[in-house]
RNA sequence: GGGCGCUUAGCUCAGUUGGGAGAGCAUCUGCCUUACAAGCAGGGGGUCACAGGUUCGAGCCCUGUAGUGCCCACCA
């Protein structure tokens, strides 16, 4: 057998073994309730990163641990079309191709788009089978397959009819390089360097002129009105004249309203209801008209004059030279400021009218508030109901027009004669009128779809019995960054359209950064592929990399180091398995009746860490989990029970032999099974190595946690810790191990028995030649080096090796710490106030360490006068 | 402007109802001991950001300060 674990070839093996035989379907059991999570679909834009890995990772732990548990295990893969990112990216990739999606027109556009998802979609599934992930593959969707699409009209279809749809003018955020609107969330915000230019506006038939600030000077253009605040004495005067506004060289009047500030800029604001979304409100406020000045690609059209054709920025420049040769300019001043920019694409956006389509949010979101309130879908961690509540209690309408093509065209259709709409799943062709009725061209934003994730993948609005058993979900796994996006739209939608939330619980993960903190991105290039890392490290070294030590809703770094650790720890398992697999052959089935002390010890830490795990899991705490599984398997297991044993191994035969064997398959199967959902490819191939009943560490159960062996645990961590001491002292005094030496025990005669039956692995572990059981510690001999323990003294014969001085210098240390503690723990018993309200468990605990210190200082007083007696 | 985090060993991070500070990596020392040098044994290294407060007792709870990151809002 190698050393390593093949994981290269191995891996991607064992995945195909496990999809062809069908581990990763649901073993369906109607007396059970089951685990069940939805992926989170990745857009089909591009291959998976980093963030993906964690994302899934995660998922599969849960969904491999309930699996193993025996519970009917529900994962549905999937992936989204991803409007409007896809969109760019099959347009940028046109371009390239010296194509345009215009002369493309729409149906040859969309082939293109239906080629780039499928290419990309596959890449993904592949990536994520790569990932280990053990998801239902028979049962994988798209955003825009069939039964997705038929449930993304439903919805619309009854929203509209409910009156919840609406369709509207509305100052939208237009992307002008996507030439769509975007949703509020799809904004990003970022502060700028610009100017804030102070313009005059003359009054009319007067000689004094207001003075306006404004940061974007060429929609003045668009300008119907400037605005002051009705309390601002300076002003009051002037409401209800007019102003000139320069270049247009019209009359615009001046009105009163709340949104002035008095104390910013000037005081007054010129109003452009077109282009900037407080004025279209207060424009509305006042009749005001609205004047567009701007096209599409956001240059300026007709009303522009002879701005027309510009950009926003080439005008403004222009605008700004104007204003100054005519002495309107007052002045420029520096000025930093928010400019919103489009989060696919980062063209700035440009605030634009337009009639989209909208859904009224008020109603629809009320329920999914109180379900989270009332804890029907639970936060982890709960500081995210935070974020949640607050978006929700804020909520605006949700624009759901997309001037794209890819994705799902609005059923909507308006008749060419009469203007009548009509909405409805099926086409419609010919009006009553005796017109045509046309579909609407826009598509719906890609959350609309996605809204309905949990219940539109499992065959919604078809009764169908996946929904009946597997709705709502068990939980769902996603980063914060979507839980305005997303997540809150799954809630609502799944307590509209299905009666109640989607999941249980929302585990919110962080993101993955790199290893200076820095959020991955393609700019900066700091980038990974999980696939290169999966390619140098395994799967599983990347899976555990990715989530030990993580903590739900904290970011994590990718550090390779940390990788690098994870492979170490797979070959760990690997060869402790090995080992343990040299001696199998003699593995009887029957568990042998006289177990040995060390054991019943690993017996018992075993079934502690299982108790353990399993609370750390059922709390999705799984980086402690994992953590546990890890100080179990590699301190306990290999570094000490299997040394322990070795000695009873070399027999080859006999009871003592017998248990071993027995003792170490026991344990090394739970291992295993503890660590599958964490690196399932390793686990997985150690088992099948190993002499088990059955086929697949997948069709297997999770280990019960029955052991409880108290006295020989105790024994044997008091016996781990002497060694410890006694390799301590061979270290720092320079006595090479191959200098064995003889000792005298001293031992409470309760532990007799046990003690005894160590003396094995004592003998092994220490060193040691020849072990002498005396009386009591006053007939040990005084040359010896004594070490105590709350159960048993070991004296070793170190008298021709020792540096007496150095050994004096240590026990008067080893004094002083004794006396440390028992000032401590006397302090905390003299303290009144702690003996009347501490707790009595630890007042007891106090006391006993004041009498066990006091005893340990006897002894190391004693030792330390024979030994000065001695030199 | 509003909200939410974070600050613990040189680095990356754990620390679950408040009860003697932990891991991995790095570092130092000694080991090719027949599962594993991707390893074994041992060591060093921390005023838990700072200042107050509550408590018998604070890394943990409260208040404030500083640094840092994110989210939301956007006053021209």
């Amino acid at each position: 057998m190698e050393n390593k674990f093949d994981y290269q070839k191995r891996e991607q093996e064992i995945y195909k073994e496990w999809e062809e035989n069908g581990y990763f379907k649901p073993r369906i059991d109607k007396s059970k309730k089951p685990f069940v999570i939805s992926m989170p679909p990745p857009n089909v834009t591009a291959k998976l990163h980093i963030g993906h890995a964690l994302v899934n990772t995660i998922q599969d732990v849960f969904i491999r641990y309930h699996r193993l548990k025996g519970e009917p295990t529900l994962w549905i893969p999937g992936t989204d079309h991803a409007s409007i990112a896809t969109e760019v990216k099959v347009i940028e990739k046109l371009k390239k191709e010296g194509k345009s999606k215009v002369t493309l027109g729409r149906e040859k556009f969309l082939e293109e788009a239906w080629a780039w998802k499928e290419k990309y979609g596959g890449e993904i599934t592949s990536q994520l089978r790569k990932l280990g992930c053990s998801c239902d593959w028979s049962r994988e969707r798209f955003t825009m397959d069939e039964g997705c699409s038929n449930a993304v009209l439903e919805v619309f279809e009854r929203l509209y009819h409910k009156g919840l749809i609406y369709k509207g003018k509305r100052i939208v955020n237009w992307c002008p390089c996507c030439k769509t609107s975007i949703s509020e969330t799809e904004v990003e915000y970022e502060e700028k360097d610009s100017f804030l230019w102070h313009i005059k506006y003359p009054i009319e038939n007067s000689d004094e002129y207001l003075v306006v600030a404004t940061t974007r000077p060429e929609t003045m253009l668009g300008d119907t009105a400037v605005a002051v605040n009705p309390n601002d004495e300076r002003y009051q005067k002037w409401v209800g004249k007019r102003v000139l506004l320069p270049i247009v060289n019209k009359y615009i009047p001046i009105i009163a309203d709340r949104y002035v500030e008095t104390s910013f800029g000037t005081g007054v604001v010129k109003m452009t209801p077109a282009h900037d979304p407080n004025d279209y409100e207060v424009g509305k406020r006042h009749q005001l008209e609205i004047i567009n000045i701007l096209n599409e690609d956001a240059t300026l059209n007709e009303n522009a004059g002879k701005y027309q054709g510009m950009t926003t920025l080439e005008a403004r420049e222009k605008i700004v030279e104007e204003l100054k040769e005519n002495g309107y300019l007052v002045k420029v001043e520096p000025y930093k400021h928010n400019v919103g920019s489009c989060y696919r694409c980062h063209t700035t956006i440009e605030p634009y009218i337009s009639t989209q389509w909208f859904v009224k949010m008020k109603d629809l979101v009320k329920p999914a508030i109180k379900a989270v309130k009332d804890g029907e879908t639970k936060f982890v961690p709960k500081r995210f109901e935070k974020t949640y509540f607050n978006w929700m209690e804020n909520i605006e309408d949700w624009c759901i027009s997309r001037q794209l093509w890819w994705g799902h065209r609005i059923p909507a259709y308006t008749c060419d004669q009469c203007g009548e709409i009509v909405v409805s799943k099926q086409p419609v062709t010919d009006c009553k009128c005796g017109g045509k009725f046309h579909q609407d061209e826009d598509t719906l934003d890609t959350w609309f779809s996605s809204a309905l994730w949990p219940f539109s993948i499992l065959g919604w609005p078809e009764k169908t019995e996946d929904l009946e058993y597997f709705y709502p979900n068990s939980m769902l796994v996603t980063g914060y960054d979507i839980i305005t996006f997303w997540v809150s739209k799954m809630i609502f939608s799944g307590i509209e359209y299905m009666g109640k939330t989607p999941f249980e619980h929302v585990f919110i993960n962080g993101l993955v950064r790199d290893a200076k903190g820095r959020k991955m991105s393609k700019s900066l290039g700091n980038g990974v592929d999980p696939l290169d890392v999966i390619a140098e490290y395994g799967t599983d070294a990347l899976r555990l990399s990715l989530i030990q030590n993580i903590t739900p809703g904290n970011d994590v770094r990718y550090i390779p180091e940390k990788v690098e650790a994870s492979r170490n720890f797979a070959n760990k398992l690997w060869n402790a398995a090995k080992f343990v697999n040299m001696y199998l052959q003699d593995l009887k089935d029957e568990q042998p009746e006289n177990l040995m002390p060390e054991d019943k010890w690993i017996l018992t830490k075993l079934s502690q860490t299982v108790k353990e795990v399993t609370k750390n899991m059922d709390k999705f705490e799984i980086g402690i989990a994992v953590q546990l599984i890890y100080d179990f398997i590699w301190n306990d297991f290999c570094d000490l029970y299997i040394e322990m044993v070795k000695p009873r191994l070399y027999l080859k035969e006999g009871v003592s032999y017998q248990s071993a064997i027995w003792t170490l398959n026991e344990t090394l199967v739970s291992s295993i099974k503890l660590l599958h959902p964490y690196m399932p490819f390793v686990t997985e191939e150690v088992y099948q190595n190993l002499k088990t009943k059955y086929s697949s560490i997948m069709l297997d159960l999770w280990p019960s946690a029955s052991y409880d062996f108290k006295s020989e645990e105790k024994v044997v961590d008091e016996m781990v810790n002497v060694i410890r001491q006694i390799r301590n002292i061979r270290a720092s005094s320079d006595i090479p191990n191959s200098k064995k030496v003889n000792v005298q025990v001293v031992l409470d005669e309760k532990i007799e028995e046990i003690f005894k039956n160590i003396e094995e692995f004592l003998k092994k572990l220490a060193y040691i030649e020849k072990i002498e059981y005396i009386d009591t510690i006053e007939h040990a001999d005084k040359s010896f080096t004594a070490i105590h323990s709350e159960s048993f003294s070991i004296f070793l014969d170190f008298s021709s090796a020792i540096d007496i001085p150095a050994e004096i210098e240590k026990l008067n240390k080893e004094k002083q710490r004794i006396i440390a503690e028992l000032k401590r723990a006397n302090g905390m018993l003299s303290n009144q106030k702690f003996v009347e309200k501490a707790p009595q468990k630890l007042i007891e605990a106090e006391k006993e360490k004041v009498v066990k210190y006091q005893e340990l200082l006897q002894k190391v007083e004693n030792r330390l006068k024979d030994l000065e007696s001695n030199s």
